[in-house]
DNA sequence: CTATTTGCAAATGGTTTGCAGGATG
DNA sequence: CATCCTGCAAACCATTTGCAAATAG
């Protein structure tokens, strides 16, 4: 079975792996070469990604696509990353690395370019929706569309 | 072929079935039974409906779930309905209502009971990302998610 | 050693589609 | 009667799962 390091070169200190193998250790699971693998490309890409992408961007046959699935509920669980869905059929994810708050991104419906927010619905606007409706624990699920520069400069041009 | 209203009580004036015809002629399509079925349903709810929903819901044996699936393409695409998905693996569809303008859900994670939101995410500040990222024609997508008070009630007393 | 992981292939569930027959304008 | 629509069944695609073999601790 090949290992990260056999395939991945890791520019700096693999963080989260590190993360990831203590809460591991706490639950008896096994850090094994595919789950280093896939939060090694994870960590090497800023956006969210599909599990295909994820799946093509290991470095070799790593492993089963099943896998990278399993994976991804496994960190998921583990609150190492945030699932982030589009609409467009596939479920992405991203690192959540550590400062690395609560975000929203703004994806070109055009050519799918995501660009990350800072902008967050407001607090007490969520707040009073809780509020009002004696909804708990309320959370929300915000993502802007739109068309980049690029996209419409080309779409002008035509 | 079973019509609409071989099958369908309509308490008052199918609004949105007008509404339809008149697009649909614009464009040589047709006024079948099953379209006119389908809006009915929808008129008939208030929550936005999955096409599973919307199909069981249909009196008798209307037509195909495929059928049903190809009038909400249609429908959407005379921008009758408005698609919503909760990340629950199916989309939902939701009647335009005259004076029915852009509205956000919050969703029981418990129960998926849905309840429908006034508030939205200010203007502003979407004119503010549209600016400062460059991007045009800027939309969002916003979902909130919590457990509604029977749930919290209901899991208090487990 | 033993429980956890993995590959593989098959199953699942929502959605789409090809095609021949049926209905609408 | 030409065009659009529908039923049916098969195809699709993302995702999940059963099971026996492989592996981490």
């Amino acid at each position: 079975m090949p290992t990260c390091s056999q395939h991945c070169r890791h520019d700096g200190k693999p963080a989260r792996v590190e993360e990831l193998a203590d809460r591991l250790r706490r639950s008896a699971r096994k850090i094994t070469g595919p789950r280093q693998c896939i939060l090694a490309v994870l960590e090497q890409h800023a956006h969210p990604l599909a599990i295909r992408e994820i799946f093509d961007l290991l470095p070799g046959r790593v492993c089963d696509l099943a896998t990278v699935y399993r994976s991804m509920h496994l960190l998921l669980e583990h609150a190492l990353v945030r699932k982030v869905e589009f609409g467009d059929g596939s479920a992405r994810y991203e690192l959540i690395r550590s400062g690395n708050s609560h975000h929203h991104h703004l994806v070109c419906t055009d050519c799918r370019e995501i660009v990350e927010l800072d902008e967050c619905f407001p607090k007490e606007l969520e707040d009073t929706i809780a509020r009002r409706s004696g909804f708990r624990a309320v959370t929300h699920r915000l993502e802007f569309f739109g068309v980049c520069p690029r996209c419409a400069a080309r779409s002008a041009a035509v």
